[in-house]
RNA sequence: CGCGGGGUGGAGCAGCCUGGUAGCUCGUUGGGCUCAUAACCCAAAGGUCGAAGGUUCAAAUCCUUCCCCCGCAA
Protein backbone atom coordinates (compact mmCIF):
# COMPACT_ATOMS: atom_id res chain seq x y z
CA UNK A 1 0.00 0.00 0.00
CA UNK A 2 1.78 3.04 -0.94
CA UNK A 3 0.31 6.75 -3.19
CA UNK A 4 3.55 8.76 -4.40
CA UNK A 5 6.50 8.66 -5.32
CA UNK A 6 8.63 8.10 -2.02
CA UNK A 7 6.52 4.78 -1.78
CA UNK A 8 7.62 3.84 -5.92
CA UNK A 9 11.16 2.62 -4.57
CA UNK A 10 9.65 0.94 -2.12
CA UNK A 11 7.29 -1.11 -4.57
CA UNK A 12 10.43 -1.26 -6.98
CA UNK A 13 12.75 -3.03 -4.82
CA UNK A 14 9.45 -5.83 -3.77
CA UNK A 15 9.28 -6.20 -7.35
CA UNK A 16 12.85 -7.07 -7.80
CA UNK A 17 12.80 -9.32 -4.42
CA UNK A 18 12.39 -12.83 -4.29
CA UNK A 19 8.81 -12.42 -2.66
CA UNK A 20 5.60 -11.96 -4.66
CA UNK A 21 3.54 -8.80 -4.63
CA UNK A 22 0.01 -10.37 -5.07
CA UNK A 23 -1.99 -6.79 -5.09
CA UNK A 24 -1.21 -2.88 -4.49
CA UNK A 25 -3.71 -0.52 -2.74
CA UNK A 26 -3.33 2.95 -3.61
CA UNK A 27 -5.54 6.02 -3.00
CA UNK A 28 -8.19 7.13 -5.49
CA UNK A 29 -7.11 9.21 -8.68
CA UNK A 30 -7.35 12.82 -7.39
CA UNK A 31 -8.05 16.02 -9.79
CA UNK A 32 -4.80 17.81 -10.04
CA UNK A 33 -4.17 20.42 -11.38
CA UNK A 34 -5.11 23.69 -13.69
CA UNK A 35 -7.26 21.47 -15.89
CA UNK A 36 -8.42 19.73 -12.86
CA UNK A 37 -7.50 16.65 -14.63
CA UNK A 38 -7.27 13.06 -13.21
CA UNK A 39 -4.12 12.38 -12.12
CA UNK A 40 -3.39 8.28 -10.79
CA UNK A 41 -0.67 8.46 -7.97
CA UNK A 42 2.69 7.11 -9.20
CA UNK A 43 1.96 3.90 -7.24
CA UNK A 44 -0.74 3.10 -9.83
CA UNK A 45 1.28 4.00 -12.88
CA UNK A 46 3.47 1.01 -11.72
CA UNK A 47 0.84 -1.00 -10.81
CA UNK A 48 -0.67 -0.94 -14.02
CA UNK A 49 3.00 -0.57 -16.11
CA UNK A 50 3.77 -4.31 -14.04
CA UNK A 51 -0.53 -5.44 -14.85
CA UNK A 52 -0.91 -6.21 -11.17
CA UNK A 53 -4.31 -6.20 -9.24
CA UNK A 54 -4.96 -2.75 -8.31
CA UNK A 55 -7.75 -1.07 -5.63
CA UNK A 56 -8.09 2.10 -5.01
CA UNK A 57 -10.63 2.20 -1.83
CA UNK A 58 -12.19 5.53 -1.04
CA UNK A 59 -12.59 4.34 2.29
CA UNK A 60 -10.98 2.13 4.60
CA UNK A 61 -13.53 0.05 6.32
CA UNK A 62 -15.23 -0.46 3.17
CA UNK A 63 -16.91 -3.78 3.18
CA UNK A 64 -16.50 -4.67 -0.19
CA UNK A 65 -12.86 -3.21 -0.44
CA UNK A 66 -11.76 -5.44 2.64
CA UNK A 67 -13.07 -8.85 1.04
CA UNK A 68 -11.33 -7.79 -1.67
CA UNK A 69 -8.05 -7.67 -0.21
CA UNK A 70 -8.93 -10.84 2.03
CA UNK A 71 -9.05 -12.47 -1.17
CA UNK A 72 -5.48 -11.95 -2.52
CA UNK A 73 -4.77 -13.97 0.68
CA UNK A 74 -1.65 -11.41 1.52
CA UNK A 75 1.21 -13.39 4.01
CA UNK A 76 2.55 -9.31 4.91
CA UNK A 77 0.84 -6.45 4.00
CA UNK A 78 3.68 -3.54 3.56
CA UNK A 79 3.17 0.39 3.83
CA UNK A 80 4.87 3.08 2.57
CA UNK A 81 3.42 6.60 2.23
CA UNK A 82 -0.05 5.32 2.20
CA UNK A 83 -1.61 8.51 3.54
CA UNK A 84 -4.72 6.59 5.12
CA UNK A 85 -4.73 5.24 8.63
CA UNK A 86 -5.66 1.41 8.39
CA UNK A 87 -8.49 -0.27 10.49
CA UNK A 88 -7.69 -2.75 12.66
CA UNK A 89 -9.87 -4.77 10.10
CA UNK A 90 -6.76 -4.61 7.91
CA UNK A 91 -3.91 -4.84 10.32
CA UNK A 92 -5.24 -8.11 11.29
CA UNK A 93 -5.38 -9.80 8.09
CA UNK A 94 -2.12 -10.79 6.98
CA UNK A 95 -0.71 -13.61 9.45
CA UNK A 96 2.58 -11.69 9.72
CA UNK A 97 1.67 -8.13 10.10
CA UNK A 98 1.66 -5.35 8.76
CA UNK A 99 5.25 -3.72 7.76
CA UNK A 100 5.53 0.45 7.87
CA UNK A 101 8.40 1.98 6.24
CA UNK A 102 8.94 5.75 7.92
CA UNK A 103 11.16 7.99 6.75
CA UNK A 104 12.79 9.51 10.39
CA UNK A 105 14.51 7.87 13.03
CA UNK A 106 11.62 6.56 15.30
CA UNK A 107 10.41 7.22 17.92
CA UNK A 108 11.63 10.56 16.21
CA UNK A 109 8.97 12.19 13.93
CA UNK A 110 5.80 10.47 14.16
CA UNK A 111 3.46 11.56 11.21
CA UNK A 112 3.22 12.52 7.96
CA UNK A 113 5.90 15.23 7.32
CA UNK A 114 9.06 13.51 8.80
CA UNK A 115 11.46 14.58 6.36
CA UNK A 116 10.45 18.04 6.22
CA UNK A 117 10.46 18.66 9.96
CA UNK A 118 13.79 16.93 10.20
CA UNK A 119 14.89 19.46 7.91
CA UNK A 120 13.07 22.13 9.29
CA UNK A 121 14.78 21.98 13.07
CA UNK A 122 18.06 21.74 11.52
CA UNK A 123 18.90 17.95 11.93
CA UNK A 124 21.86 16.71 10.94
CA UNK A 125 20.93 13.27 10.23
CA UNK A 126 17.68 11.24 10.00
CA UNK A 127 16.90 8.10 8.39
CA UNK A 128 14.67 5.19 8.07
CA UNK A 129 12.47 2.55 10.50
CA UNK A 130 10.75 -0.24 9.51
CA UNK A 131 8.17 -0.94 11.75
CA UNK A 132 5.09 -3.91 12.65
CA UNK A 133 2.15 -1.38 12.35
CA UNK A 134 -0.33 -1.15 15.16
CA UNK A 135 -3.48 0.96 15.55
CA UNK A 136 -1.60 4.35 16.57
CA UNK A 137 0.08 6.82 14.12
CA UNK A 138 3.47 5.16 13.65
CA UNK A 139 3.62 3.80 16.96
CA UNK A 140 4.68 -0.18 16.01
CA UNK A 141 7.67 -2.03 17.48
CA UNK A 142 10.52 -0.94 15.22
CA UNK A 143 12.24 -3.71 13.08
CA UNK A 144 15.18 -2.18 11.29
CA UNK A 145 16.60 1.42 11.38
CA UNK A 146 19.13 2.73 9.39
CA UNK A 147 20.88 6.53 9.62
CA UNK A 148 21.47 8.85 6.11
CA UNK A 149 23.44 12.03 6.49
CA UNK A 150 21.23 15.30 5.59
CA UNK A 151 23.28 17.81 4.10
CA UNK A 152 23.23 21.66 4.34
CA UNK A 153 22.09 21.70 0.96
CA UNK A 154 19.22 18.99 1.28
CA UNK A 155 15.91 20.05 0.63
CA UNK A 156 12.97 17.67 1.69
CA UNK A 157 12.88 16.57 -2.09
CA UNK A 158 16.16 16.20 -2.52
CA UNK A 159 16.23 14.34 0.77
CA UNK A 160 12.93 12.25 0.23
CA UNK A 161 14.06 10.69 -3.02
CA UNK A 162 17.47 9.53 -1.40
CA UNK A 163 15.33 8.22 2.19
CA UNK A 164 12.88 6.69 -0.30
CA UNK A 165 15.91 4.54 -1.82
CA UNK A 166 17.32 3.62 1.29
CA UNK A 167 13.53 2.32 2.18
CA UNK A 168 12.92 0.43 -0.72
CA UNK A 169 16.63 -1.70 0.10
CA UNK A 170 15.41 -1.79 4.30
CA UNK A 171 12.25 -3.09 3.27
CA UNK A 172 13.73 -5.69 1.18
CA UNK A 173 15.83 -6.82 4.05
CA UNK A 174 13.36 -6.55 6.71
CA UNK A 175 10.41 -8.28 4.73
CA UNK A 176 13.19 -11.34 4.15
CA UNK A 177 14.52 -11.52 7.50
CA UNK A 178 10.82 -11.25 9.26
CA UNK A 179 9.75 -14.03 7.64
CA UNK A 180 12.99 -15.84 8.24
CA UNK A 181 12.49 -14.91 11.99
CA UNK A 182 15.41 -13.40 12.49
CA UNK A 183 14.56 -10.11 13.47
CA UNK A 184 13.21 -9.06 17.24
CA UNK A 185 11.01 -6.22 17.41
CA UNK A 186 12.03 -3.14 19.44
CA UNK A 187 9.30 -1.28 21.51
CA UNK A 188 9.55 2.18 20.67
CA UNK A 189 10.56 4.43 23.77
CA UNK A 190 7.31 6.46 23.43
CA UNK A 191 8.73 8.91 25.94
CA UNK A 192 10.98 9.98 23.37
CA UNK A 193 8.78 10.45 20.87
CA UNK A 194 7.93 13.63 18.66
CA UNK A 195 5.38 14.44 16.28
CA UNK A 196 5.97 15.89 12.65
CA UNK A 197 2.36 16.71 11.41
CA UNK A 198 1.10 16.61 7.62
CA UNK A 199 2.40 20.41 6.53
CA UNK A 200 -0.25 22.78 5.03
CA UNK A 201 -0.14 25.38 2.85
CA UNK A 202 0.02 28.04 5.31
CA UNK A 203 3.07 26.51 6.98
CA UNK A 204 5.04 28.04 4.18
CA UNK A 205 4.10 31.69 4.79
CA UNK A 206 7.71 33.32 5.67
CA UNK A 207 7.53 34.63 9.11
CA UNK A 208 10.24 37.26 9.71
CA UNK A 209 10.65 37.94 12.64
CA UNK A 210 12.70 34.40 12.79
CA UNK A 211 16.08 34.15 13.10
CA UNK A 212 18.10 34.10 9.51
CA UNK A 213 19.04 29.87 10.72
CA UNK A 214 15.74 29.53 11.45
CA UNK A 215 14.21 31.03 8.31
CA UNK A 216 16.96 29.30 6.04
CA UNK A 217 16.19 25.35 7.39
CA UNK A 218 12.53 26.11 7.29
CA UNK A 219 12.85 27.28 3.17
CA UNK A 220 14.87 23.98 2.52
CA UNK A 221 12.05 21.66 4.38
CA UNK A 222 9.35 23.35 2.56
CA UNK A 223 10.90 22.76 -0.86
CA UNK A 224 9.66 22.16 -3.04
CA UNK A 225 6.40 21.78 -1.28
CA UNK A 226 4.05 23.82 0.15
CA UNK A 227 7.07 25.88 -0.75
CA UNK A 228 7.94 29.23 1.54
CA UNK A 229 6.62 32.45 0.20
CA UNK A 230 6.01 36.01 1.27
CA UNK A 231 5.06 39.25 -0.78
CA UNK A 232 6.53 42.10 -1.72
CA UNK A 233 4.05 44.46 -2.67
CA UNK A 234 1.89 42.88 -4.68
CA UNK A 235 4.06 40.24 -6.26
CA UNK A 236 4.12 36.88 -4.78
CA UNK A 237 7.56 35.29 -4.60
CA UNK A 238 8.62 31.52 -3.01
CA UNK A 239 11.78 31.57 -2.07
CA UNK A 240 13.95 28.35 -3.21
CA UNK A 241 17.37 28.76 -2.05
CA UNK A 242 18.89 31.19 0.56
CA UNK A 243 21.22 31.12 2.96
CA UNK A 244 21.42 33.03 7.05
CA UNK A 245 24.29 35.14 7.69
CA UNK A 246 24.66 36.00 11.43
CA UNK A 247 25.58 40.12 10.74
CA UNK A 248 22.17 42.90 11.02
CA UNK A 249 21.99 46.38 8.95
CA UNK A 250 18.51 47.60 9.69
CA UNK A 251 17.23 45.44 12.67
CA UNK A 252 13.55 45.92 11.14
CA UNK A 253 12.99 42.20 9.88
CA UNK A 254 11.52 41.35 6.42
CA UNK A 255 13.48 44.44 4.91
CA UNK A 256 15.42 44.62 2.21
CA UNK A 257 18.51 45.63 3.30
CA UNK A 258 20.61 45.10 0.43
CA UNK A 259 20.78 44.09 -3.06
CA UNK A 260 23.58 42.85 -5.26
CA UNK A 261 24.05 41.35 -8.59
CA UNK A 262 22.95 37.62 -7.37
CA UNK A 263 20.98 38.17 -4.51
CA UNK A 264 18.47 40.17 -2.32
CA UNK A 265 19.89 40.32 1.68
CA UNK A 266 16.52 39.90 4.01
CA UNK A 267 16.35 41.37 7.58
CA UNK A 268 15.25 39.10 9.85
CA UNK A 269 14.59 38.25 13.61
CA UNK A 270 18.40 38.03 13.90
CA UNK A 271 21.26 38.18 10.90
CA UNK A 272 20.45 38.43 7.62
CA UNK A 273 18.97 35.84 4.80
CA UNK A 274 20.42 35.95 1.57
CA UNK A 275 17.95 35.12 -1.15
CA UNK A 276 19.58 34.06 -4.44
CA UNK A 277 16.65 31.65 -6.17
CA UNK A 278 13.46 32.24 -6.40
CA UNK A 279 9.83 31.92 -8.07
CA UNK A 280 7.56 34.57 -8.64
CA UNK A 281 4.18 34.10 -9.04
CA UNK A 282 3.53 33.37 -13.18
CA UNK A 283 6.95 32.84 -13.45
CA UNK A 284 9.70 30.04 -13.16
CA UNK A 285 11.90 29.28 -10.89
CA UNK A 286 14.82 31.70 -11.57
CA UNK A 287 18.55 32.57 -10.24
CA UNK A 288 17.89 36.10 -8.38
CA UNK A 289 20.04 37.78 -10.58
CA UNK A 290 17.78 36.89 -13.42
CA UNK A 291 14.97 38.12 -11.31
CA UNK A 292 16.88 41.28 -10.41
CA UNK A 293 17.30 41.81 -14.53
CA UNK A 294 14.05 42.77 -15.15
CA UNK A 295 12.33 43.85 -11.52
CA UNK A 296 13.94 46.74 -9.83
CA UNK A 297 13.98 45.73 -6.05
CA UNK A 298 14.11 48.52 -3.61
CA UNK A 299 16.42 48.54 -1.05
CA UNK A 300 14.16 49.48 2.35
CA UNK A 301 10.92 47.78 0.97
CA UNK A 302 9.71 45.45 3.38
CA UNK A 303 8.28 41.63 2.69
CA UNK A 304 4.77 40.99 4.25
CA UNK A 305 2.57 38.46 5.34
CA UNK A 306 0.20 39.18 2.65
CA UNK A 307 -0.45 40.81 -0.83
CA UNK A 308 -0.78 44.72 -0.53
C1' C B 1 -16.37 24.26 -18.47
C1' G B 2 -12.99 26.04 -10.85
C1' C B 3 -10.30 31.48 -10.54
C1' G B 4 -6.31 34.24 -12.53
C1' G B 5 -1.30 35.76 -14.91
C1' G B 6 1.91 35.11 -19.08
C1' G B 7 4.46 33.79 -24.08
C1' U B 8 8.86 40.26 -27.33
C1' G B 9 17.20 38.98 -29.48
C1' G B 10 20.80 33.78 -24.87
C1' A B 11 18.17 35.31 -19.51
C1' G B 12 14.63 38.67 -17.00
C1' C B 13 11.28 42.54 -18.41
C1' A B 14 8.97 47.35 -20.87
C1' G B 15 6.06 48.58 -25.08
C1' C B 16 -0.17 46.70 -26.24
C1' C B 17 -5.47 50.40 -23.48
C1' U B 18 -4.58 55.78 -27.11
C1' G B 19 -2.07 50.85 -34.35
C1' G B 20 2.77 53.82 -37.85
C1' U B 21 9.01 49.43 -39.46
C1' A B 22 11.34 47.27 -31.39
C1' G B 23 13.41 49.33 -26.13
C1' C B 24 15.62 48.46 -20.98
C1' U B 25 18.71 45.54 -17.42
C1' C B 26 21.92 41.39 -17.70
C1' G B 27 24.69 38.02 -20.61
C1' U B 28 27.79 37.15 -25.13
C1' U B 29 31.85 38.98 -28.60
C1' G B 30 35.68 42.71 -29.70
C1' G B 31 38.38 46.85 -27.83
C1' G B 32 39.95 50.19 -23.79
C1' C B 33 41.24 51.33 -18.62
C1' U B 34 43.61 49.06 -14.32
C1' C B 35 48.80 45.93 -10.30
C1' A B 36 44.16 43.54 -10.76
C1' U B 37 38.84 42.14 -11.08
C1' A B 38 32.46 38.77 -11.61
C1' A B 39 34.55 46.39 -11.37
C1' C B 40 34.41 50.56 -14.87
C1' C B 41 34.32 52.83 -20.13
C1' C B 42 33.47 52.22 -25.57
C1' A B 43 31.66 49.33 -29.62
C1' A B 44 29.32 45.10 -31.98
C1' A B 45 26.55 40.77 -32.90
C1' G B 46 21.86 38.73 -31.93
C1' G B 47 14.55 39.30 -32.56
C1' U B 48 9.63 35.21 -38.18
C1' C B 49 7.34 40.18 -31.24
C1' G B 50 4.19 31.61 -29.41
C1' A B 51 1.19 29.81 -34.23
C1' A B 52 -2.63 30.52 -37.96
C1' G B 53 -6.33 33.57 -39.91
C1' G B 54 -8.98 38.36 -40.00
C1' U B 55 -9.62 44.05 -39.84
C1' U B 56 -6.41 48.09 -41.86
C1' C B 57 -2.78 52.14 -46.36
C1' A B 58 -0.12 50.15 -41.97
C1' A B 59 -0.54 45.13 -36.49
C1' A B 60 4.07 43.30 -31.09
C1' U B 61 -0.22 46.62 -30.53
C1' C B 62 -7.37 45.56 -32.47
C1' C B 63 -10.70 40.75 -33.51
C1' U B 64 -11.06 35.09 -33.90
C1' U B 65 -9.10 30.25 -33.25
C1' C B 66 -5.17 27.10 -31.64
C1' C B 67 -0.49 25.63 -29.00
C1' C B 68 2.68 26.14 -24.71
C1' C B 69 4.11 27.96 -19.63
C1' C B 70 2.93 29.53 -14.65
C1' G B 71 0.35 31.27 -9.73
C1' C B 72 -4.12 30.23 -6.77
C1' A B 73 -7.47 26.55 -5.61
C1' A B 74 -8.24 21.11 -4.74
Amino acid sequence: MGTPDFAVPSLEALLKSDDAVVGIVTQPDRPKGRGQILVPSPVKQVAQREHIPLLQPTKMKDAEFLRMLADWKPDIIVVAAFGRILPPAVLTLPPKGCINVHGSLLPKYRGAGPIQWAIINGETETGITTMLMDEGMDTGAMLLQEKIEIRSDDTAGSLSVKLAELGGRLLVKTVQQWKAGTLVPHPQDHSRATLAPLLKKEDGLIDWTMPAAALANRIRGLTPWPGAYTFYGSDRWTVLKAEALPESLTGVPGMVAAVTKQAIHVETGRGLLVVTELQPANGRRMKVGEYLAGHPISVGQRLVHGRS
